[in-house]
DNA sequence: TTGATTTATAGACCATCGGTCGGTATGGTA
DNA sequence: TACCATACCGACCGATGGTCTATAAATCAA
């Protein structure tokens, strides 16, 4: 049976999908490297050639999955035209602009990511995100309070409290997600908006900017964005 | 060698006590089966008298922290002569009454629980931990906003964003007793302090309170527990 | 006290894990 | 042709979490 791959390049990435798909239906500890090369379709010694560890793959897999966040939001940080506000906005409900069923599909992805079997996975890529996402945030922040729009005296706590509301909103929407009934759903989302509200309220109020300045997506993207991932659910 | 612990409960606890030595050390998957039961003396057989698993006993060690931690907040709770702000602040600064050599101990032990290879027991204890004090934590805000200390019209939110706070604290100051010189030790304080200062106003201004009416441990406070905990580590 | 039954302990054994190692095929360069 | 680095193979290794059978100690029934 012949190789397809050719370039190493790409049969790096090739280890890195596989070994993607299944940590994020296993998990890490789980998962064995025997099942990853088996997926694959190489040997060990293929395996050991392009990462020194599994641990090391975990790391690869991590940065990746950082880049990747990373280049999603390049478009709101390059635009010129956008205040500090505007750009603070625009990471917090970074999917706004993107159609709600690719918002859906991202949103499954949260939903794999915080079960408790991908808690290392999970760990790693908050890690290398939060690496590459905290000093963006921090001169954003900075920016604002330079010409008045913020007021704080900790641009870096400020950073840092919003780096976990985004992540705690991303977890509670996974949970409601992944909850039973449409009517279990109904209630989840109700918790869910209100939850995103006060985190919005918080921010405002942390800043010293007027309520209702900061903007977590817009009014009922929510809504529209859990239905279809149920939907997707329900035919997929 | 004759056993000395004869009643099963005791024994139970005898593990669970190597175990937490050990996997506070070395790590929850560093630290072997076969070290623990070594470290305790026993054989496999008994190990598995007592424990349906590995992750079993992590999960029994997790509880037993829990448990606790719980224990060491009753005062406060139990006070009737405490009112919400009073309360809150209480747990907020649990080992505020503590004498500074003790609470330095204390520290030191998160300071181990925040080391990477701790992350899976640290989160154990935190779901364990979370479980019973969300429920206290709601409690006191709901009490607050009946008789009109506090105002949110999201008291589950406000609690999560409280337990959210408290940890972000305890990370940071795991990380500043960890940090390398004394000079080092001193930037780092002053940074937590202010930190500490933004998480007090910001919790003020969710609970529309008056600024400075959340208190997170006394001032100095911070100080006098990590040179004691820094002088400790020099001795010790 | 004795016999039966349950609880507690021992340690050989097992499949599987992440990782190593000696070797081979391939393609470029001199 | 000779040579060498890269890419790859799979048998093998020690250690790991977990199982199993055997037995010793405690408990209970009569």
């Amino acid at each position: 049976m012949p190789r397809v791959i050719k370039h190493p390049e790409l049969r790096r990435e090739d280890i890195l999908d596989h070994a993607q798909a299944l940590f994020l239906t296993q998990g890490y500890d789980r998962a064995s490297l025997n099942d990853v090369i088996a997926s694959a379709g190489i040997s060990k010694g293929a395996f050991y050639h392009y990462f020194s560890s599994k641990e090391a793959l975990l790391e690869a897999l991590a940065d990746r999955f950082a880049r990747q966040a990373l280049a999603g939001v390049q478009g709101i940080l390059d635009d010129p035209g956008l205040d500090p506000l505007g750009r603070l906005n625009g990471l917090l409900s970074q999917s706004r602009q993107a159609k709600i069923e690719t918002a859906a599909e991202a949103w499954a992805l949260f939903e794999t990511m915080f079960r408790p079997e991908n808690l290392v996975l999970f760990h790693r890529i908050n890690l290398a995100a939060s690496a590459s996402f905290s000093p963006l945030l921090v001169r954003i922040i900075r920016q604002g309070v330079e010409d008045g729009t913020f007021r704080t005296f900790d641009p870096e706590g400020v950073a840092d409290i919003v780096m976990q509301f985004g992540l705690a909103t991303h977890d509670v929407v996974a949970k409601a997600i992944a909850s039973g009934s449409d009517a279990d759903m109904e209630v989840a989302i109700e918790i869910l908006e209100k939850r995103v509200r006060l985190y919005e309220i918080a921010l405002d109020r942390i800043l010293g900017l007027p309520d209702g300045s900061i903007r977590i997506g817009e009014p009922g993207y929510i809504r529209a964005v859990m239905t279809a991932r149920r939907k997707a659910d329900k035919a997929g």
